[in-house]
Parts: C-alpha cells; structure tokens; sequence
DNA sequence: ATAACAATTGAACCGTGTTTCATTTCTTTG
DNA sequence: CAAAGAAATGAAACACGGTTCAATTGTTAT
C-alpha cells in the first residue's frame, strides 16, 4: 500500500465474458469430439483439455467437475436428436404409421452418430451419469406412449399399458442398434444391409404397439 | 546339501488338488454373493478375499486377474438363468404360449434375483466385460429365436426377420426390469405391481411376435 | 505505467482399487 | 524328523484418473 489513490478493481467486462462462454464451449466441443471418436471411457479430462488447447486445470474453472461437463455435452448433444424425433411424432397419420416413422428417425440418426450414440444409449458409465442416461431415454419414452394413448384412444391400437410398451419398444431399438453401434464397421452406412435392418425393427416395434387391423367403429 | 540322500520333490496330490478347488470355489462363491449385494462397482478384491476368509493376495494365485474372476462368476450365474429359460422354451404349445411363458419365466427370476441379475444385464462394467455381457443375453436372443422361427413355419406367426424381432424382444425384457432392477424397493417382489408389470411385459413381447389369430392352413 | 485482480497453467496430489513379492505356513516325501 | 517346495499371507507398490493450488500470465482501470 504505497500511496494512497484508490485503484479501481477489476470488473467483469463484457469482452471478458465473451472470452470465458468461448472457452466454455471450447471445452463442451472437445469433449463432444472426444467421446463420439474415443467413448466415453476413453476420454479423460487432461485429454479434453489438450483438445481444447488450454490446460487441465482450466477445465475446473469452467465446469466443477467432469461429471458436470459430460452432463451438459450429454444434454446439449440430446437436445437435437429429442427435437428430430418430435418432429417426427407431429407428423400426420394414424398410430402405427406415426410410430414407424419415429422409430426410423430414431435409428437411422443413431446409426449416423455412432459412437456418440452409443455413449449415450449403452455405454457404460459411472452410477451419476447412468442415472442421467436413463434421463435420457426418457423423453424418447413419453413421445412413444404419448403416440400410443392416442392410437388407443382412436381405436387403432389394441388395448394395452402404453407405458410399458413404450418402455419396451426404446428397449427394442436400443438393443438392435448396440450390436451395430458396438462394431466399427459392423453395417456400411446408407447400405443395403442397413436398410434390411431398419425396416425389421420399423415392423417389430409397429408389432409391439399392436396396430388394429381396420375396425374404425364398434361393430 | 547335508547329506547326499535324495529328498524327493513335492508333488500335487488329490487331496491338494481338493483343497485348491474348494478355495477356488470358495472365493467365486463369494464374489457372487458380494455382487448380489453390492454390484459390481462395489466389490473390490480385498472384500471378496475378506468374505472368502482368504487373503488378497491369495486371490491371484486361483485367477489371472479381477476380470477373469468376474467372467467366471457370471457365466456360472447366467448357467442357472439360461438353463431355466431353455426349459420354458420346450414345454408344449403353440409359439406365442411358449414365448409367454419364456418371457414371464426370465422377468420373474430377474426381478427376484434383482442386484444379481441388474449386475449381469445392465450394470455399468469395464469394457472387457462389457463383451461378456453381450455374450450373457446372445443364448437368451438364440432360445427365443429358435421359437420365432417355428412359429412362423407352423404358421402361427407373421413373417418377419426372427433374429431382428428376438433382439427386440430381448432389449424390451431388459429395458423394462432396468427400472425396477435399479431402484431398491421398486416395485415389491409378490406384489400386485409386479403383477401387472409382468403381464403387460408378456403381452408386448408376444405382439412383437405377431401372432396371427387362428389359420391352420392356407385358404 | 502500474496496481489490482481474474484467468490460466501444469505439475503435484490424492483416493481408489489392482497387483506384486518377500516372508511365512503347510504338506509331502525320504 | 528334516528337507523341499508349493500355497498363503498381507503390507507395500503401482497404475490410473480426477482434482487442486502456488506460481504465472493476462486484462482492466487509474
């Protein structure tokens, strides 16, 4: 304390603040790289910040720990495909049809994205995060069984507990694409192999929901 | 080297080999009992040496390492669960009733053997095991393929891709214990819930069949 | 220019869990 | 009983990854 002026204290200015949201993305993009080429095993926090081009200790600064970051690439990078399947749902038709286009939609976007996918959907990951995939999982669930209310509702669908089959047609999908997501080249993508394989799933999941053949009024 | 007289080696004798199998057995029974209480994540090397009355380090000279242990203590686990599966799959009927049956026999075993069971299908693991796992619902998929397969020749089953539809039905089974397996007292073993769950599980995974009403034979 | 303070660095730290190994205990054989 | 060697011990070493923090660099305001 030389002299007595009073220096005025940093403050938070808005060229800094855009510098540190650029660095926080920096980081989310990185790590969203990482996992979709390495999973999410092989992707430690010094890896993301050699990635980023900062330090590991600066990841800290952004995010309070690596759970958290992988939290928010997790949900930012679910958002989109959620968005596409709900549009998917809002599209015009009766039941099954409307569910044969979202479960297309839902694996043909899963196919694409490949390990990222399947860092979402399977791969194994510590109890927090596990919770949060189930999370996940869910708003794909309730799109389904919303679907299915309405198919019953009109009569298209047989009676049944649309919470489970929804539950059971997200299950269908996901343990047909983990084999496929698992394998690095296990089918070509936009092959003939490929399409055999949605369009079995697109009919076994349509199955599940128990379409009613054409019986638009009681009898 | 006292005297010249020579002392004849040690050799395995049957009562020794005895004893190394019954450790052996001993410490694989307790990582089995471990793990159906605290999973996988939560058993470490030195419980399992602890419940088994033996010591760390003892484990090591009875299996390579911590992975070939748990392989081991799976596959026995699963052994049980498939063989009680197979059996569903032969008792007499058409293929719908068979798989009813097959299904509601695996949810039920499951839901009573839950942190096990919850373990081996979808607790988070390594890699390694993660492959294991795969392998662990690969004679499951196959059983319920092979009843696919004869109903629709007897034609009591739409035509369809058997293998696609039994992964369906697998990755359905499995998605809709995963609640109940994770959560403690989910749903109460006995219970009126259980019930239901498992008849609207039953009912799902036989439409995913797609069992057609009643035409012996072509018209 | 320089005080004040935030952001960044990266090597060290720490906890957890697996694996090792010098030592001890036990079993068999002459 | 003594020698030989296998089996068991358990404390210590190790590996791995996330997290921390003292030192440094960068930015703002006077």
């Amino acid at each position: 304390m030389k002299h007595g002026s009073i220096v005025m204290a940093y403050r938070r200015t808005p060229r800094m603040q855009q510098r540190i949201d650029a660095t926080r993305a920096q980081i989310a993009d990185a790590a969203r790289r990482l996992v979709a080429a390495a999973g999410y095993a092989g992707t430690g926090v010094p890896d993301i910040a050699r990635a980023a081009g900062i330090s590991t200790g600066s990841i800290y600064r952004h995010f309070p720990s690596k759970a958290v970051l992988f939290q928010e690439v997790f949900q930012k990078a679910s958002r989109h495909e959620i968005a596409a399947f709900a549009q998917a749902a809002q599209v015009p038709g009766t039941a099954p049809e409307r569910l044969a286009g979202m479960v297309e939609t839902f694996a043909r976007r899963a196919l694409q994205g490949r390990t990222l996918a399947r860092a979402l959907l399977v791969e194994p990951v510590g109890p927090e995060l596990d919770a949060d995939r189930r999370r996940f999982r869910a708003p794909y669930q309730a799109l389904i069984e919303e679907v299915l209310s309405e198919g019953i509702a009109a009569g298209e669908l047989v009676g049944q507990d649309p919470r489970i089959t929804s539950i059971c047609i997200v299950g269908a999908i996901v343990e047909t694409l983990l084999g496929p997501l698992s394998e690095p080249s296990g089918c070509e993508q936009g092959s003939e192999e490929e399409d055999a394989l949605v369009r079995a799933l697109v009919a076994a999941c349509v199955r599940t929901a128990g379409p009613l053949p054409l019986a638009p009024r009681s009898e």
